[in-house]
RNA sequence: GCGCCUGUAGCUCAACUGGACAGAGCAUCAGCCUUCGAAGCUGAGGGUUGUGGGUUCGAACCCCGCCAGGCGCGCCA
């Protein structure tokens, strides 16, 4: 619309990527002799506002190779530089900034494009390109709790980050349903099972009996040998431990699926760790004919200590195989079957080490080619602010119990709010805005960081939190519907965007950046940082609704001003949905 | 012992990966609702970025040494 007019049309570039063309262009050609000057021209966003809207720094690193001062560099840069309809003001600041004013209409004509873009502006720079993503993988007979919580939302957040930009995802949950702990819970099962409690609650009465069993077997040797037995027997196909074994695993699922459904989450296939057994005894094969593995002390491992990584274990002493197996098995089986680009990891840190050595095998057997990017998303344990969670402790809190709790604090607002709500209605509402708070706490800062668990952290509903941007989603939607009432005939989207008070164009440039911070979000790996500019958008807008009228200004402004909302609430809204956190209309 | 990670306001976190006077929320204090939703807004106080060196025009960020904490180092995953 108005990009024609102005006769700049941008598309779906990034506007930090379009001036660092213009303007690494220019560098080029200024100082064809140099080849750093070629590189040059990088321009992001301006750290404050008073200097402009975008900066580049280059010419301060390139005053060495071209023996130069930066300020010299910098005005020979800019001198006689124009980028009509784009750039409004180029100037050199401080020690040789250079620093980018844009055109208030070429401002107005991103911020429109994002509306009418049918994928809201972000670059789809993932087109044709697959990646699995791995997160979650809880573990069957066990009930999720709190430390299940990272992976699993963080992971569905890069999950629907990588989808924007164009990626076919698959989202894979590597649940853990094989291995030496199903023994211990087969002989939990047969002398502790209480049949009503596993009806009501089959994770937490299955964890019961394993605990029991398990506790029995550290100083039972006799308990230990029959749990080790029964192990065997299920190996080995034993009918009876087999229907067991299916059992614990579907009664897991209904549960896994309950807590899904509460956070919204779904996963293309759910392929545990029992999918890939057939393949272990290939792998080992395949890594002893590569020479990469070798017997010691009665198990086959393959030694990495010469690369600092020290030894990964491939078969056990006993011939039963473990995580390492399963997982090189695992990487081979999606990169036959899919052939992704990528495939993302998304555990917690204690798993770094094993990362590094299964990737490290997987490039030295061709497991995996160097056309698929391995990356290990890590996070930071949860703890407490008095210590570390452990079972043994009894101090974990259930994935359950965090969620009934936020819905419930939340209900407790609500009714405190709009106590004219049907309890109906408030109890959805409260699950909207619980769940949100409980997401949020979490996808706002860098997943590396270790998170001290505190309820009121967890839970926050005001500041900077989930509720905080639902809030603001639902104040501008009903903008738009007083809008409508007062004005039945207006038509905000015709009309042009007016950036005449400062805080209007600010609105409009950050509006106008969302394309940019869903892309470096999803390939920095950190929610974060969308969650970040959402939550600077809205204190923008909050300002921006604070300090001007909108319906009581007058026609024309009032106009432009409730199209504005309306590109917020389209930036918020899609934002929002990338992390997975709901938008009701009405909070 | 070796290795990986972390240390920023009283507390919880940012700082767009080396840029300009280090920014938010919570908590504290002072203001703003008979005008579009106060789960909101405006303002105040609060910092030698653990510490000592180094590299650089420029360091919270890179390098080295200490200090403190977390995690991992062969048959759990």
């Amino acid at each position: 619309m108005n990009s024609k007019k102005e006769g700049v049309q941008t598309g779906a570039t990034l506007i930090e990527d379009l001036l660092t063309d213009l303007l690494g262009k220019r560098f080029a050609q200024v100082f064809p002799e140099s080849p750093e000057a070629a590189q040059a021209g990088r321009v992001i966003a301006s750290a404050n506002p008073e200097f402009g809207d975008f900066q580049c720094n280059d010419a301060m690193a390139l005053a060495k190779a071209l023996r130069l001062s930066p300020r010299a560099i910098a005005d020979k840069i800019i001198a006689g530089a124009e980028f009509p309809g784009i750039v409004r003001k180029l100037e050199v600041a401080g020690p040789g900034f250079i620093n980018i004013t844009l055109e208030d209409a070429f401002i107005a004509d991103r911020a429109a494009f994002i509306a009418t873009d049918a994928h809201t502006g972000i670059p789809q720079c993932g087109v044709g390109r697959k990646v699995v993503i791995d997160y979650s993988s809880p573990n069957v007979a066990k009930p999720m709790h709190i430390g299940h919580i990272r992976s699993t939302i963080i992971g569905a957040a890069l999950d629907k980050l990588h989808r924007a930009l164009g990626y076919e995802v698959l989202a894979d949950n590597h649940i853990g349903d094989w291995g030496t702990q199903f023994g211990i819970i087969i002989m939990g099962y047969r002398h502790f099972i209480d049949q009503a409690k596993l009806a009501e609650a089959p994770a937490s009465e299955l964890e019961r009996v394993y605990v029991l069993s398990y506790g029995k077997a550290k100083d039972d040797e006799a308990w230990m040998n029959q749990c080790r037995a029964e192990l065997v027997k299920l190996q080995q196909g034993d009918e009876e431990n087999l229907k067991l074994w299916t059992e614990f695993i579907r009664l897991s699922l209904i549960e896994f699926d309950r807590i899904y459904k509460r956070l919204g989450i779904r996963f293309n296939m759910t392929r545990g760790e029992s999918f890939y057994q057939d393949a272990l005894a290939g792998i080992v094969d395949r890594l002893e004919k590569a020479g990469l593995a070798k017997e010691s002390e009665g198990a086959t491992i393959v030694d990495m200590s010469e690369e600092n990584l020290g030894v990964a274990i491939v078969r056990k002493s006993d011939g039963g195989f473990n995580y390492a197996t399963t997982d090189l098995a695992t990487v081979d089986s999606r990169v036959r079957e899919f052939s992704p680009e990528k495939i993302i990891y998304v555990t917690d840190e204690r798993q770094q080490l094993h990362f590094k050595q299964f990737f490290a095998i997987c490039r030295k057997t061709g497991i995996a080619p160097e056309s698929v990017d391995l990356v290990h998303v890590w996070f930071g344990l949860m703890r407490l602010p008095e210590g570390t969670f452990s079972t043994r402790q009894g101090n974990v809190i259930k994935l359950d119990a965090l969620l009934d709790e936020a819905e419930s604090r939340a209900l407790a607002v609500i009714k405190e709010s709009r106590p004219e709500l049907p309890e109906a209605e408030a109890k959805t509402l409260a699950a909207q805005i619980g769940i949100s708070a409980v997401k949020y706490a979490d996808l706002s800062q860098d997943p590396r960081t270790l998170i001290t668990f505190t309820w009121e952290k967890a839970l926050a509903l005001d500041g900077n939190s989930g509720p905080y941007l639902q809030y603001a989603y639902a104040r501008i939607r009903s903008v738009r519907n007083k809008y409508k009432e007062q004005f039945p005939d207006g038509d905000p989207e015709s009309q042009p965007l007016l950036l005449n008070d400062a805080i209007e164009r600010t609105l409009a440039l950050k509006i106008a950046m969302f394309p940019g911070a869903v892309k470096k979000a999803a390939l920095s790996y950190r929610p974060c940082m969308l969650a970040d500019y959402l939550y600077d958008l809205s204190q923008t807008y909050s300002s921006f609704y604070q300090r001007l009228p909108f319906l009581k200004a007058e026609s024309g402004v009032r106009e432009s001003r409730v199209r504005l909302c309306g590109l917020v609430a389209t930036v918020l809204g899609n934002g929002l949905d990338l992390l997975g956190i709901s938008t009701p209309e009405r909070i």
